[in-house]
Parts: structure tokens; sequence; C-alpha cells
DNA sequence: CTGTAAATGTTATAACATAACAATGGCGAG
DNA sequence: CTCGCCATTGTTATGTTATAACATTTACAG
């Protein structure tokens, strides 16, 4: 069993122990919500869980659906304003180019992230660097643009889906 | 009237000789077209015209209702079809963030934009960094990802919405 | 307790996109 | 020329994603 630590095992989506990232997520976030006094509902901490049940974004529906399986008929809003909420905390990210959302494994801190998205296996794995940061802020710096949000989503293959090579 | 080539005037949507950004793009999209022995038609070339009436990213029932006031009731399918083949020629560029779509200035050449989109005026500059793109290649290949397509837009506010400080 | 604000429930609809099949039209082989 | 093919366009229906608007319930401070 690996260790997820590994940010290059962010890829390896089946083969590292997820019920540690699930239970490490769920406690950073109750702790975070706690800390800021904001309420971590039931609603929207199995909204949390089922989105980190993989490591692949998850669509709006397709949490509705698991909702409404468990709980009964469950409507839309219910699902967007739990994701509305997680957004706002930073508990996970909204994936643009596939109308999806994957948990974050650093709500703590801000950041941008960069996604990268495996078109092969569908995992998208968070990742982070300075060098890329700058280059963009640099970039806007010259062109007398502010930046206050981005998105980066890079697709492409992952390591464990071109084991050739 | 500004000079449109200097790239930080991309933002300046109202101050410049936005006729003359039309005529090339339309241009260029004839000339791209013909070499390339595929078909630019008429209602291909109206959605392109229509999506280059400004630099604001245009959503595509916006094109839609247009096209359907121009010659009478229109279906999505016309509109989406256009805007498939616009996208393949490369000859727009849709934003994620927005699910709209932009003109390219450079639809020539093979290339991976960045987009500053100003959330109080809401022009979209299409700008390239060689850094930017390097810093992400090597990112990735750290990480063993092999890149094929990405999205980078960043939201914020232009030089011409911030004019003080 | 009770008033109030946050959260959730409910219904309806908006906004974005594609599937499936029919009809038309450009264009080269014969 | 004209036949046949394939790209293009038309048409109808539906799928997918997201929000508006208002009613009801719940948490919890005072
Ligand atoms: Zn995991
Ligand atoms: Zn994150
Ligand atoms: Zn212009
Ligand atoms: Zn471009």
């Amino acid at each position: 069993m690996k260790n997820f630590d590994t940010v290059s095992l962010s890829f390896d989506t089946n083969n590292h122990d997820h019920g540690r990232c699930i239970h490490t997520a769920m406690k950073v976030a109750d702790k975070l919500c706690l800390s800021r006094s904001v309420r971590l509902t039931p609603a929207r901490r199995r909204v949390l869980e089922l989105i980190w049940e993989s490591h692949h974004p998850v669509g709006a529906y397709d949490v509705l659906s698991r909702l409404s399986q468990e709980s009964g008929k469950t409507a839309p809003p219910t699902v967007y304003r739990a994701l509305e909420f997680l957004m706002e905390q930073g508990l996970i990210h909204r994936i643009e180019s596939l109308n999806a959302y994957v948990g974050c494994a650093h709500p703590a801190e801000e950041h941008a992230g960069l996604f990268l998205i495996c078109t092969d296996c569908g995992c998208a794995a968070e990742v982070h660097d300075e060098a890329i940061d700058q280059a963009i802020v640099t970039k806007a710096a010259t062109l007398g643009f502010r930046p206050e949000q981005r998105t980066l989503e890079v697709r492409g293959t992952c390591p464990d889906c071109r084991p050739n090579t």
C-alpha cells in the first residue's frame, strides 16, 4: 500500500489506502468548520463524503441520485447548496471542463490549484507549482490585469494509464 | 484609435478599430479554410461573425437568438454544429468557466491560450506566454503526466476597469 | 421559551447541450 | 450530364446542468 502523501501518487487512485484519504478529509473538514464557526451539517457532510468516494470528479446529479437512494426524493437545490457551501469553505473544487466537483486535499490553505485530469481513467490530481503561479502572476501584471481567481485544468494521460514507454 | 496588435490593448474593447478585428478575422478564416479544403459555409461564417462582434465571450444561445432574428426559427444543433466546426479549425475558443465562446486571434498557429477575463466589463483577452507553457509542461513531466489539452482562465479586473491605482 | 436567522424542502423553470433521423446539396466517377 | 455518395443542414425530441422563488423547519442566543 503506497503512501498517498507522495504527490505523484495522486494518480494512483486504485492502489492506495483511500479510506485514509476520506478519513483525513472529513476530519480536516470538521476541524476547519469548527474553527470558522460554520456548520458542516449532516447534509453537507454527506455530500462531501460522496465527493470523496474517489479521486474522480463527480457531477452534481451523480451526488443527487446517491442522496435520493439513501434518503428518498431529493431535489437539485439540496445538492447545489451543499456544493456551494463546500466551495466557499474551500473543501471542494469545481472542475469547469467537466462540470464536476472533486475534494480538495489542502482546504486549510489558500491556494490556486492545477488539475491534471486523465482522459483515460478519469482521475483528477490536484497539484501545486510555484513556478506556474509565478509565471501567471507575472504575465498578468505585465498586462495590467489584476488576477483574482483562476482555472487551470490539463487533460492528458496519467502515469497509470501509460505503463509502457 | 489604438492599434489592436498591441497585446495589452486586447482589453480595450471599446476604444479600438474593432471593424478591423472582424475584417481580419474573417479574411484569415476564409484563407485558412480554403487552404485546408474545409468549407466555411454561410451558416458557419455567420456564426463566426457573430462571435467576433465583440471581445466578450458569447453563449451558444445568444448566437442562436441572433440567428433566429435574422433567418427565422433556428434550432440549437445548427449553432452547436457551427461551433464544433469552428473549434475544430481553431477559429474560436471555448471559455469553460463561462460556457461561452470567443474568437481566436491566431487560428493559424497551434497554440494553448491563456484567457484573462474581466469580471467587471466581461471582456476576455487571449494571451500567450512561453514561461507559463514551459512551467506547466515541466510540472506535468515531473509527475509522469502526458498533457494533451488545457484550460487556463484567469478571472480578475482588466486595466480599463481599474483606471486608478 | 421565544424571536430570529440559517438551513432545508418544494415546485417550477432557466440555461446549456446532444441524440436521432430526415432532407438537401455539392461534387466527383462514370 | 447524371447518378450516387457523403457532407451539411433541418427538425423534433430529449438529456444534462443549474437556479429562482417561496414555504417550512431547525438551531440557538438571549
Ligand atoms: Zn485516495
Ligand atoms: Zn485544493
Ligand atoms: Zn476588436
Ligand atoms: Zn487562440
